[in-house]
RNA sequence: GUGGUCGUAGCUCAAUUGGUUAGAGCGUCAGAUUGUGGUUCUGAAGGUCGUGGGUUCGAUUCCCAUCGAUCACCCCA
């Protein structure tokens, strides 16, 4: 009995094209962080429950994928919860693990476990899967990778600048136009005391986060249904390019010393970004909120100019993301990149290299079975010389040989018949051009490699 | 988690209000060309019409359920 094979809701499998598109994304993500002295660390997929639950408020605590224990698990459940049917109630019992959901989270458990090891500042870079059970749709998969690069043991603004410089880099490296956002939860502090939502501080930033989707009306409806002063609120929330002007209007109407606080970080980050032109648009968006609790300062977040997508990244500065795992007063700050989307928005705006699919240079074709040992000695030593090369497997037909050769997109294929044999050579064409030339297998190297 | 749209060949799509044997292009394979691909010509293979049930003399078509894809909301990369 045979069946339909089938993968998960949310996951795909990648074909050759795809990865080789993938692999140009991460290594330029790579080269960069590199550039800027960041170095690669990996956890696990799995972490315990208890360290991913809570940081990503309850919805993402819903978003978490996880995992059963082994063994006969229910019967070590309790027997009233199992009768109850209640799944949130029984989760603690039956399941131990998950699957992470970012990676700045367990990058600040590694922290809190390596602290005797690491010499801050830390800076580190991690490109691994995360898991959300989000339901799929448009650049939202429930598998996906992240490139974060952040640094702990630091409070340092010329951290926040580097960061944004990383974004500006990678992003030109790409070609592809970027909007580059900045804010700073201080300041979205200093405006929700000063105007009322000091109880209401995370349904406040979620509220205004929302304005470019459903406009000023229904946000000021919104707060005032919170009970602050919606129209003072608004006034404050700007969105505007980032120039000196228009931060001493805000830092004018800031009474809030919170928010001061925050003007003066954004501030100092600007002056050190002053000898930097960045490439693509950078914007303090007054509106920024991001829904993730950790953050503390500045945040970011970057669209795509052209092409109609969600945040293809984010980051932030986080005080005391340690402090939960019990190591106060390391001050954190990281940005990410969602690879997937970026992926989507480079393939749309028709932005990958056609040079990214580097396949083999050469194929060696035998024609008698008589040919294969020649051909694998021959294949041998061009591999050895630096020319990626394969050796048909059989003495098949030249046209099925040379259809392989075009297909896979191979530059050359050495024939290898009984004439070439005998005269100690290979007739090697050119499959760009159709040229072919006898030739000993010493040119054939040589010409491949100029 | 809530709601909308859609599931026909490997891919993109047809099939006249429910009617016999479900078609085309591209792709694949074979031959024309026994040692020459990417162009051309000829031919072939490939379908439980997503799955299960119901209505009907008869269902790819109508109804229900289910799974999957997709889009929006929530939230986010």
């Amino acid at each position: 009995m045979s069946q339909k094979p089938s993968i998960p809701q949310g996951t795909r499998d990648f074909t050759p094209l795809e990865m080789a598109r993938r692999r140009y994304i991460f290594s330029t993500v790579e080269r960069i962080f590199r550039e800027f002295g960041f170095q690669q660390i990996e956890t696990p997929s799995l972490e315990n429950l208890s360290t991913l639950t809570g940081k990503y408020g309850d919805e993402g605590d819903t978003l978490l994928f996880k995992v059963l224990n082994s063994g006969d698990f229910l019967k070590k459940a309790p027997d009233i919860l199992l009768e109850e049917k209640n799944s949130n109630r029984l989760i603690p019992h039956i399941a131990d693990r998950g699957l992470r959901y970012d990676l700045t989270v367990p990058f600040a458990r590694y922290v809190v476990m390596h602290q005797n090891e690491i010499t801050f500042p830390f800076k580190r870079y991690q490109i691994q899967p995360v898991w959300r059970a989000d339901r799929p749709q448009k650049g939202r998969y429930r598998e996906f990778y992240q490139c974060d690069v952040d640094i702990v043991g630091s409070d340092s603004l010329i951290y926040e600048a580097e960061l944004l410089c990383i974004y500006d880099r990678v992003f030109a490296a790409f070609n592809l136009p970027v909007q580059i956002r900045i804010n700073n939860r201080k300041i979205l502090e200093g405006i929700a005391n000063q105007c009322g939502f000091k109880e209401s501080f995370r349904s406040f930033t979620v509220i205004i986060d929302k304005l470019d989707k459903i406009g000023a009306d229904k946000v000021k409806e919104e707060l005032a249904a919170l009970g602050g002063d919606a129209n003072a609120a608004m006034l404050l929330l700007e969105k505007g390019a980032l120039d000196k002007n228009y931060l001493s209007s805000l830092k004018e109407r800031m009474h809030d010393v919170t928010g001061l606080k925050g003007l003066a970080e954004l501030e100092e980050m600007l002056h050190y970004l002053s000898s930097y032109h960045a490439i693509n648009e950078v914007v303090f968006d007054g509106t920024l909120a991001r829904g993730l609790n950790y953050y503390t300062g500045t945040i970011y977040e970057v669209v795509a100019s052209n092409v109609q997508m969600g945040s293809i990244g984010g980051g932030g500065r986080y005080d005391d993301l340690t402090g939960i795992f019990g190591l106060k007063g390391v001050s954190g700050v990281g940005i990410s990149f969602g690879a997937d989307r970026i992926y989507d928005v480079l393939l749309e705006s028709d932005l990958f290299p056609d040079t990214v699919a580097n396949s083999t240079q050469l194929l060696i074709c035998p024609m008698e079975d008589s040919a294969l040992g020649k051909a694998f000695e021959y294949a041998m030593q061009c591999r050895m010389a630096g020319i990626s090369s394969e050796v048909y497997p059989q003495a098949a037909k030249l046209k099925k040989q040379l259809t392989y050769a075009n297909n896979n997109q191979i530059a050359y294929a050495a024939i290898l018949g009984e004439q070439e044999l005998a005269a100690g050579k290979v007739a090697l064409k050119n499959l760009q051009s159709g040229e072919q030339e006898i030739v000993d297998i010493e040119s054939v190297i040589k010409k491949i490699k100029a």
